[in-house]
RNA sequence: GCUACUGUGGCUCAGUCGGUAGAGCAGCUGAUUCGUAAUCAGCAGGUCAGGGGUUCGAGCCCCCUCAGUAGCUCCA
């Protein structure tokens, strides 16, 4: 007999080479219907594994991370089953669980078609109802060579040659159909009762350009029908988000096919741009940062000497200025260093924060682009930060309290990416490995977590990227702090020592909002066009009930405007109702109808774009209502 | 850039088998003067993304280009 310790902490016996299904079925027979897979003893395994001896045991559901990955990645195998039913010729590359479904890789003749795709769901919705068992073995290396060799699937091949010696080569088998695979799986194809096939796309074989693009089919699965409806349903909600939707509807921006990737802002877009501009402003005043200009267009002889010619050139617009070559910045930096090289520095003056709102062009690859979100010319919040080693740890921390500031402001989630070197880049490895050092332990200091991201530096240093997430859970890199002791080096930035010497100044690249055009469209998302009050671009309409209150609502914008509140009257000879529609489409915060009552007794009728009807008040209540939230910036 | 898909008035979308373009909203004009999410009527608005081809005839079929969407790659 074997003791096996639950979750709970009781224990209970059974018979040594007991089967996980028959202990969580010993436990009751809901658990076993909503099992999907086990922790023996802290390890995954499969429900249909044995236990041998003495074990703690967690039953995963869907409810866990790791249930849902076996669940899925089942789902994946029964798409390829699918797939390899209907079109025999196709190769299997790779089909894993992700964050909210599953995927596989084809490489076929034929592409598959959103029509193709009803077909292949319902031949897995075939393959579930035949219930099958998945079953695991392993097989020797070359054994296992030789069996996907003969199947013709290349790609396994491929997979198995790169596995390491002591790694152990299994395979699943569920009917007819057999993958490379390490598992874990749920027992039997039926497990899987909620599922959709989602999408087609192009994916490269090992995500490598160099390499064959495959297709790659997209789909999702749930326990239950109710939850992958609502997840459906989440997702058709989040397009209503969509800032390209919002943006169009709020009148707030446009891209137009003679500008691919360089956004046009409309008026309403400016003011929102120039709130957060003077927010900004403000705020980097605040924290000693003082504020540059630089030109966009700066000769060749600038960009070979900063590095970028040779390590980021074929991201760089060029053009020709009197037969001499000159080149669109896609980085401030050079810029900001030759304002520092202007004068003499003494180390008394360090650290210098010197900000610029600074205009970038990039060029991106077409099928990159992406609304506000990846652009091909863009506004960084930029501002490079001058210093002796000794400052580094304090101005890096001063830097993610602003990020921090910033973002909760709005009520952002984030998390925090450390890049490390890239393959193309330029300094030596110690530099590298101090400037690292410095930002790990900063984020450490800070108590942030975060994750490594190997070789995504720039090509001048590490950074710390600040990730926000879209409508649909993208993510999109906005903030960044970035360590360079290459650029200081490359320009001879000096400063003056105590001694009278001259050192070299260490520098610190970053930005807050990324770019306003990015966080822009995070920040419609986010707020699904409903801007919290104090950046909305219009705060208040002024809805008179009829001709006859027209001269009391101008009245009150006149008031409201000379406060510096955006008001609009609306004048048409519509009805009320029509009005207030109208204004609760463009998510204007609050509206103020006036008729006969408010006319009398100087008051407003207040509707909030939430609330609804909140009742009449006087006008100088709502002046005070709506004044301490601007001044507040109350996210709501 | 790559793979697949899409492109029709300002916006959202119909358009059958290839037979010569239609609706709603928005706009304009007029009427209406109204109390918390759409008042009524009339008018105007289109080189069907652009170019080429097939055809007696192309929004529809074929080719090229451009742009967009999803994903891959790349990145703020």
């Amino acid at each position: 007999m074997i003791k096996i310790t639950l979750k709970d902490g009781s224990v209970r016996e059974y018979e040594k080479g007991i089967k996980v299904k028959e202990v969580v079925a010993s436990i009751g027979s809901g658990l076993l219907k909503a099992a999907l897979a086990a922790k023996v003893n802290g390890k995954i395994c499969e429900l249909n594994n044995s236990i041998h001896e003495d074990s703690t045991l967690e039953v995963l559901t869907f409810d866990n991370e790791e249930g849902r990955l076996a669940l899925r990645h089942t789902s994946a195998h029964i798409l390829a089953q699918a797939v390899k039913r209907l079109y025999p010729n196709v190769k299997l590359a790779i089909g894993p669980a992700i964050e909210n479904g599953f995927y596989y890789d084809f490489d076929s003749e034929k592409a598959f078609t959103e029509a193709d795709l009803e077909i292949i769901q319902k031949e897995m919705e075939k393959i579930i109802k035949e219930d099958y068992k998945l079953e695991r073995f392993v097989l020797p290396r070359e054994e296992a060579i030789k069996l996907m060799e003969e199947k013709g699937e290349t790609y396994k091949v491929e997979l198995i040659k790169e596995l390491k010696e002591d790694e152990v080569i299994s395979f699943y088998k569920q009917g007819e159909f057999l993958d490379l695979c390490a598992g874990p799986h749920v027992p039997s194809t039926g497990k899987v009762k909620a599922f959709k096939l989602l999408n087609v796309a192009g994916a490269y074989w090992r995500g490598n350009e160099k390499n064959k693009m495959l297709q790659r089919i997209y789909g999702t699965a749930f326990m239950k029908k109710s939850q992958l409806d609502e997840y459906l349903n989440m997702l058709e909600e989040a397009k209503r988000r969509d800032h390209r939707k919002l943006g169009k509807e709020l009148d707030l921006f446009s891209i137009q096919e003679e500008g691919p990737g360089f956004p046009f802002f409309h008026p309403k877009g400016m003011i929102l741009r120039n709130i957060l501009e003077d927010f900004w402003r403000k705020e980097h005043k605040k924290k000693g940062y003082q504020e540059i200009k630089t030109p966009i267009i700066l000769n060749a002889d600038l960009w070979h000497r900063s590095g970028h010619w040779d390590h980021y050139k074929e991201n760089m617009y060029f053009t020709k200025i009197d037969e001499q070559d000159f080149a669109v910045k896609p980085m401030n930096c050079p810029g900001g260093m030759l304002m520092y090289k202007r004068e003499l520095h003494s180390y008394r003056d360090l650290p210098i924060r010197m900000g610029e709102l600074g205009l970038v062009h990039r060029h991106e690859l077409s099928g990159a682009l992406h609304g506000l979100m990846r652009v091909r010319c863009f506004t960084q919040d930029d501002a490079h930060i001058f210093m002796m080693p000794s400052q580094i740890k304090d101005e890096i921390i001063g830097v993610i309290e602003m990020v921090d500031y910033f973002y909760n402001l709005f009520g952002f989630k984030y998390h925090v990416e450390l890049s490390t070197r890239p393959e193309k880049s330029m300094g030596s490895d110690e530099d590298w490995e101090i400037a690292t050092n410095a930002l790990k332990e900063a984020l450490e200091l800070k108590g942030i977590n975060y994750r490594i991201n190997e070789g995504d530096g720039a090509f001048y240093g590490p950074k710390i990227d600040f990730h926000l997430q879209d409508c649909l859970g993208r993510t999109w890199q906005c903030g960044t702090i970035q360590l360079d002791f290459q650029m200081p080096e490359r320009f001879d930035l000096t400063y003056i020592g105590k001694d009278g010497e001259k050192y070299r100044p260490v520098m610190i690249h970053r930005v807050i909002f990324g770019s306003i055009e990015r966080f822009i469209a995070i920040l419609t998302e986010h707020f699904a066009g409903a801007f919290p009050v104090w950046i909305a671009p219009v705060q208040v309409v002024i809805i008179p009930v009829s001709e006859k209150h027209y001269e009391y609502a101008k009245e009150v914008e006149q008031k409201l405007n000379d406060l510096d509140i955006r008001v609009e009257s609306d004048l048409r000879s519509e009805k009320v109702g029509y009005k207030i529609r109208e204004a609760q489409l463009k998510k204007v915060p609050y509206m103020l109808i006036v008729g006969d009552k408010e006319v009398e007794d100087s008051s407003v009728s207040l509707r909030d774009r939430k609330d609804g009807d909140i009742g009449t008040m006087k006008l100088e209540a709502f002046i005070e209502r709506i004044m301490n939230e601007i001044e507040n910036k109350v996210n709501r």
